[in-house]
DNA sequence: GTCTATAGAATGATAGAC
DNA sequence: GTCTATCATTCTATAGAC
């Protein structure tokens, strides 16, 4: 099953838990978050979450699972237009547009320790992974080009929720992002 | 006071909590972690923490200030070479060799909700974040620059503990994250 | 400086009424 | 689907002996 198909399974019940487990999540941190802080956020009791999901775990990759989504429609995308330079631009210019707008949930989705520690034993995190560098730097990247990959990953994902672009409107903060992050991938090997 | 004169305050005893604090921070996150597991770390009791560290929050501080140190040591010899781009070049250069050498705590300082919360509120860790990007981009910088500034900070502080460089070792990985980051750098307005 | 013991609150999770 | 009530556990933090 793939990350959008899981993601669309959840619902609007769920939802409210997930997007109100987002917000905190990205204020306090998973580890700093509990159920408690997630049914008052909602208006809820604790029960009525754990109706909705079985532990907090679940809810954890609920929330990752519906941003992922983003991402995966972006890298369905490129995909579409084989692996040329032009799939390439397309996914940096897709990603971009979702990282902007998501920007607070980017952050949290890429950087909390415990998110980073579930999703690395996610089946389906993995295969969006290799798919998206892939598209990125080819089949069996040298150092350079892994730099490079990392690189370009951590500066979307850190830059769009950095305090010195807080103030910046959605369009301008895509322009420049677009404009500096294809320097990168358009660098020689 | 400068956060090296804060850094070189503590104890052989605190230096041991801060240690054992650092590690599990970045397996569980600052709120997944507790005074106990890392009273357990060191091999002592949990009122042996709270006699080094009246709180749990000093901990996590002493925790950013330690690394946050390595910076400021970074910057204080670019500031000695004046603003030109040699001074940044310097910047770049020794903030990478940290960053590479610190891999692991890097991430953790620059990505954990909670320590991003208690860092904003820390006083001369916002005097540091003012003079690291007034060599990056000067005084005033428009747009384009805060946003290159911000690629660059997230870039170098995401790509060192990024899945894909894990298995480089130091030397390459410096090399290919300066090669990299110098672009950015030098790029035009 | 390190220990035991403990207070008081909050945690994840479950059972069962409505 | 949501509630109250409750479980065992863990948490931060403190007091006081050694």
């Amino acid at each position: 099953m793939t990350m959008r198909e899981r993601a669309q399974r959840y619902s609007a019940a769920q939802r409210r838990v997930i997007d109100a487990a987002l917000d905190l999540f990205a204020e306090q941190g998973v580890g700093g978050t509990s159920l408690q802080m997630i049914a008052d956020a909602i208006g809820v009791t604790k029960a009525a979450i754990y109706y909705q999901f079985r532990t907090k775990e679940e809810i954890v990759i609920a929330v990752a699972e519906v941003e992922l989504q983003r991402l995966e429609v972006a890298l369905e995308a490129a995909e579409a237009e084989g692996s040329s330079a032009e799939a390439r631009d397309t996914l940096l210019r897709r990603v971009v547009e979702v990282a902007v707008e998501r920007r607070g949930a980017v952050r949290t989705i890429q950087s909390d320790p415990v998110i980073i520690r579930f999703l690395a034993e996610h089946e389906p995190f993995q295969q969006l992974i290799v798919r998206l560098f892939t598209v990125l730097v080819g089949d069996n990247p040298g150092p350079a080009a892994r730099v490079r990959a990392a690189v370009l990953t951590a500066a979307i994902g850190g830059a769009v929720a950095h305090p010195f672009v807080t103030d910046l409107d959605d369009e301008t903060l895509k322009a420049e992002l677009l404009r500096v992050t294809r320097r990168l991938v358009l660098l020689p090997g």
